[in-house]
DNA sequence: CCTCATGATGAGGTAACCTCAGTAATCGTC
DNA sequence: GACGATTACTGAGGTTACCTCATCATGAGG
């Protein structure tokens, strides 16, 4: 439906001077996205024993850092819709690891926060984390790890 | 950071032991995570064009890479259920952009193919990849590019 | 008071996966 | 060369993690 053809952007064979397809290039794309894999799949076997998935532990991570706060305001924390974060404390409150109560200041609004049970595990899991990361990139040297940092603050900015 | 009036970390097993257990393991995943979703964005960006999915991109890439298969096939190449594959190769072939055979050699399977269109949108989807990885990653000095190639890959293994 | 904005949520939708069951074809064994 | 087991694909239906839009109560300003 949407015509857009094969045209768009560049024709593959209007390539400006340099190294052809530049396969380094592509490799390094392909590369990052294939450790983001592996580091996705030892996030999810490291979430498992709290049977919490990576969106709640989000969650319960922004909620512990910064305690009690509007739904509104989580969602902003988490870049989802705030629909969606009743549903994400929603979850929560059922695995008993946040509570929601009124706002005084609005009467409108619903302040969230952890329970002591959602600090406790908040605070497991981010142990739990650091223990992960440190098998993850704990095997690079000093120098590497350095560099790793600086490198992907250059690419994220 | 921790302003929060629960409770600092003291867990029973808060600090794992020994080793310099940096609070800058875990920024390294946080900041890696953030370069994942910048390049992410990008790619959707550059895939918007022609209408396609990440998902159909990947495969058609594979199709075109290596021409004919089985959905089995195709299925393992991208690691997903050979059901999930079906789908997948209907969106395709509605866009017109591969198209089913059936296989001379097994009665029962069929192959996927890129059709003419297929294997130009390919082309030139490879070729717009390539030119967003240069804007990712062109800013990279040449040492620095292959650090991060030499640091990922180690990741990866 | 009236209107407009805002916070949360109900209703319903979408995308990209999944499993399970079914059908047709092929294979292995005798 | 018949036949039970296996394989390739797909229909049916489920899950997850999001989304938008409509609704309802409250709040803020003229």
């Amino acid at each position: 439906m949407t015509g857009a053809p094969s045209d768009p952007p560049t024709d593959p064979a209007a390539r400006p001077a340099g190294p052809p397809t530049d396969p380094a290039g592509e490799s390094l794309a392909e590369l990052f996205w294939a450790v983001a894999r592996r580091l996705r799949h030892q996030s999810r076997r490291t979430l498992e024993p709290w049977d919490v998935n990576p969106g709640h532990a989000r969650a319960l991570a922004v909620l512990t850092r910064h305690g009690a706060m509007r739904l509104s305001a989580l969602a902003e924390h988490l870049h989802i819709a705030p629909r969606s974060t009743t549903e994400v404390v929603d979850g929560l409150e059922e695995r008993g690891l946040v509570a929601r109560r009124p706002d005084p200041a609005d009467r409108r609004a619903t302040l969230v926060e952890p329970t002591d049970e959602g600090t406790r595990v908040g605070a497991a899991i981010r142990t739990a984390r650091a223990a992960e990361a440190e098998r993850f990139f704990g095997h690079l040297s000093p120098t590497d790890h350095a560099d790793l940092t600086r490198i992907l603050r250059t690419l994220r900015d």
